[in-house]
RNA sequence: GGGCAAGUGGCGGAAUUGGUAUACGCGCUGGUCUUAGAAACCAGUGCCGCAAGGCUUAAGAGUUCGAGUCUCUUCUUGCCCA
């Protein structure tokens, strides 16, 4: 048999990928959108990477072969930290790291043989590309979206930098390894909680999302219906306004506590105290987790509330290290009986416990000895008018009593803090906004944008590179024509990301962000294919984004900018480690002929660790292009697609890509086999079974491309392989099997689009674009049917049967059958149940 | 602690959505070819049993003529939030 040289099929058909403007056809077509999460132009591609490009690829020829214009374009994440390290470890400018990076990864992705067009390309680093996020960040100024507030941030005292949340880890910074303060910074916020209830309410219509996202996103977003209660405060004139999402535990109340940032804190501001114990609350990280673990502390006002339904009862009033200034109204009531930080809190000072929701209204608790709190449903006690009502009757009972007494009201509140997008980072796009003399701040105009970064740049000091450079901040406003400074901080890179799919429908107009047109044509996307870790961040400033640039510009027609979305699993490898302990890449070590691993260098015992995600640091990656040098891209691409779920992760093996590499050996051979046969005829009856059987594949695969089960697929073209070579083995007509090949090919071209394209050529067939129908006429014309026969539900036989038998016919049969009628001899038959082409069941005694 | 998933051979996983459980692949066993190995090809492979047959989808109950699929309880694992 001839070895297929991949090599050089795939170079001849990459080529022709290129050269062929395949994905966009004529103006009538329907549209399609595919579009795959772009990468961090990290150096190399990874097996995440192949893992993702492969099942976008899958889709976007299969719709292109359904007759859709396919969009389906590609670019680089390019801005971010990593370039900054980079360029201290190496010497090298991020600018020049990056552009390496990107060349590589683009010389890499093209040896898979993905549809992109790479006319389509953009870059987030590339001055052309942030120019147009410096005017929509302008407009979104404009329109008030953005705005300017002190807010508390991870400060990482060694680096001079914030962090973000994911950047600390146990309370450590994660290069540095300090421990992470609190520092008060003025940022640039984007306003996303103005759209909190419509990025809530949007969710209701993402019917292509997966539930899990959507939940997750609400979560996140967390809306809660609460009330707000102004608590009089002894001896003074001013009110403590509350939230709390319990109102209907206000009767169990047993202090209020506020956050150190409360404005009446101002009155302790030179309390030497009330200071250290400021400080000591900064010492805390920003997440709510951070918050909950630490241990809860307060310092005592001296001050008192007065419940407002309680007579005589007075509430200490606790400035506390739990409450955050930016959640509800930076104070509450605690009720230590019904919020465990509250008890915490009431356990170390003191105050009293008191339960007022009883999961069991005859056995009250006494929480003198107990330390969990109880957060559940029940009925109310302890609570005067509310007593015996349960939870959600006690909330609208006690709410209306407190707006009839007009001491407060109901309160919806959102978990969605506002989108801090100030970093004190080089590598990032330039804030388009100066501060001038007279201490205004005003956005840069339009006709200067765009702001570039400068190319001198000294990464090795600490700090705001850009505030430390020497006079890129120093300008002149160019209305005014006074002295200005720059704003020196840069642009979240996920800014850089939620609008770069609009960009992608118009790369290269250079009068604003996108055509407007082009937009309305190619948006939503239609598929959108990515990594989990994604679901909340990315997706939730991308749906803000969409709605921002639709208030500024009404015609812009949609306002979620993802239809259809997909989260693929993790390519995961076994992990080995050597006898020091030390993580060992797989091509380090060997498997011997009784199963165990040793390292090929000195033959040392190996401990094999749990297959877990890739990763650098436990080394159990797969180099891509090492699989593709050796085994070809068709083949990385089937072994990924085959295996798992894509939704799921999937174990990389080395034997799963031999043997997928053996299986498209084999559909070469096959192919070569059917053009070398000699015409042979047979009867007309075994060759419509044979199509009968090709149009059942097709049928099935189209259906399981449409639902994402690409390892099924897989499995179907094993299955039809097999058909095929019964069909050699029975000497079917050439013409009959040359037709039916060139379907299978075509059907072969999003899952290995090299090979099938091959065989296309050598089977004569020029038509590489369009998808073979199904005649369904064939299939329904199939006469015969496999139907199971039970007796009282258990299966004792199937018959081969005409289609559309009756039930009166069918039973004919079953008499006759020996393997069936000996259940039924001396029985009674007393009921039949008779499923057309499905089953029968006969019930005997 | 809360929320959401999921649990099917030695392994990854199928199952027309309530109708033949274990498709397809890996692995394993035997055979053909070969000096040998590799490759290729053929056959077998859920468990018990010589067989007839019986049992089997984490465990237990329920609904149904019929349950991997629906309902309840329990256990386990994963993810997210805390």
């Amino acid at each position: 048999m001839e070895r297929i040289n991949f090599q050089i099929i795939e170079k001849k058909w990459q080529e022709y990928f290129l050269t062929k403007k395949l994905y966009q056809k004529n103006a009538s077509a329907k549209k399609f959108y595919c579009l795959e999460m772009f990468p961090y132009p990290s150096g190399k591609i990874h097996m995440g990477h192949v893992r993702n490009y492969t099942i976008g690829d899958v889709i976007a020829r299969y719709k292109f072969m359904n007759g859709y214009n396919v969009l389906h374009p590609m670019g680089w994440d390019a801005f971010g930290l990593p370039a900054e390290n980079a360029a201290k470890e190496n010497k090298l400018h991020p600018k020049k790291w990056t552009e390496k990076n990107i060349f590589e990864m683009k010389r890499q992705l093209k040896l898979m043989g993905l549809s992109i067009d790479w006319d389509l390309e953009v870059s987030t680093c590339d001055e052309k590309y942030y120019k147009h996020q410096q005017e929509i960040f302008i407009d979104f100024y404009n329109k008030g979206f953005v705005k300017r507030k002190e807010n508390y941030v991870n400060w990482d005292p060694v680096e001079q930098t914030v962090l973000a949340n994911e950047q600390v880890i146990n309370g450590k910074g994660w290069r540095s390894g300090a421990v992470v303060e609190r520092k008060k910074l003025s940022q640039w916020f984007f306003d996303i909680t103005r759209f909190s209830e419509d990025l809530l309410e949007g969710l209701n219509e993402l019917n292509g999302w997966p539930e899990k996202v959507k939940t997750m996103q609400k979560n996140w977003i967390g809306k809660s219906v609460g009330c707000e209660i102004k608590f009089e405060i002894e001896e003074l004139k001013e009110k403590i306004n509350i939230f709390t999402t319990r109102p209907d535990t206000i009767f169990g109340a047993s202090f209020l506590a506020v956050s150190a940032d409360h404005p009446i804190c101002n009155k302790f501001l030179n309390n030497e105290k009330f200071i250290k114990f400021k400080n000591d609350c900064l010492k805390v990280g920003t997440t709510e987790e951070a918050l909950a673990n630490a241990e809860k502390i307060g310092f005592d006002t001296e001050l008192f509330a007065i419940h407002p339904f309680i007579k005589g009862k007075k509430l200490p009033v606790y400035v506390a290290n739990f409450i955050l200034m930016d959640y509800g109204t930076g104070a509450i009531f605690g009720c230590p009986a019904h919020d465990q930080r509250d008890l915490d809190f009431a356990k170390k000072y003191n105050l009293k416990v008191t339960e007022v929701v009883s999961e069991n209204t005859s056995k009250l608790k006494n929480f003198d000895n107990l330390s969990e709190a109880y957060v559940g449903d029940g009925t109310l006690v302890n609570s005067e008018f509310l007593n015996g009502l349960e939870v959600n009757q006690a909330k609208t009972k006690i709410i209306q009593e407190i707006e009839k007494l007009g001491i407060g009201e109901k309160k919806i509140t959102f978990r969605l803090k506002d989108w801090g997008i100030s970093r004190q980072r080089y590598w990032g796009c330039p804030i388009p906004i100066i501060y001038l003399e007279d201490g205004s701040i005003a956005p840069i105009e339009k006709s200067e944008l765009p702001v570039r970064l400068p190319e001198d740049i000294d990464l090795s000091q600490s700090g705001n590179p850009l505030a430390n450079h020497k006079n890129w901040k120093n300008t002149v406003d160019k209305k005014t024509g006074k002295p200005a400074t720059r704003e020196t901080d840069t642009l979240d890179t996920f800014v850089d990301s939620s609008w770069y799919f609009l960009r992608f429908c118009s790369p290269n107009i250079t009068s604003e962000p996108f055509d407007l047109k082009k937009v309305n044509y190619w948006m939503p996307v239609d598929q959108y294919i990515g990594g989990i870790e994604h679901a909340i961040l990315h997706l939730l400033y991308s749906r803000f984004f969409m709605r921002a640039l639709k208030k500024n510009n009404s015609k812009i027609k949609d306002s979620e900018p993802f239809k259809g979305l997909f989260t693929q699993g993790m390519v995961c490898h076994e992990t080995y480690k050597d006898q020091n302990g030390k993580w060992l890449n797989p091509s380090e070590v060997k498997k011997n002929s009784e199963g165990k691993y040793h390292k090929i260098s000195d033959k040392s015992e190996v401990n094999v660790g749990p297959s877990e995600s890739m990763s650098k640091s436990k080394k159990n990656v797969v180099d891509p292009e090492n699989m593709i040098k050796s085994y070809g891209a068709d083949s990385v691409r089937w072994f990924i697609l085959s295996d798992s779920p894509p939704e799921k992760d999937v174990q990389w093996s080395d034997q799963g890509v031999i043997s997928s590499s053996k299986f498209l050996q084999k559909i070469w051979d096959l192919n070569n086999q059917v053009i070398n046969l000699k015409e042979s005829k047979r009867s007309k009856e075994d060759d419509i079974k044979f199509e009968l059987q090709v149009n059942l594949f097709i049928k099935k695969l189209s259906k399981s491309i449409e639902s994402f089960q690409f390892n099924v697929s897989i499995a179907l073209f094993y299955e039809v392989y097999r058909v095929f070579k019964k069909a050699l083995e029975n000497k079917l007509g050439k013409k009959t099997l040359i037709q039916n090949l060139v379907k299978i090919m075509k059907l072969l071209i999003p899952f290995t689009p090299h090979l099938a394209h091959e065989c296309l050529s050598t089977l004569g067939e020029k038509n590489f674009e369009k998808w073979p129908e199904v005649n369904d006429l064939l299939i329904e014309k199939d006469i015969k049917i496999k139907m199971p026969i039970q007796i009282n539900g258990k299966t004792r036989g199937i018959l081969d049967v005409k289609k559309d038998l009756s039930e009166g016919e069918i039973f004919k049969l079953v008499v006759k059958s020996t393997k069936v009628k000996k259940y039924m001899e001396n029985k009674k038959i007393f009921r039949t149940i008779f499923v057309k082409n499905k089953i029968v069941n006969y019930i005997i005694k």
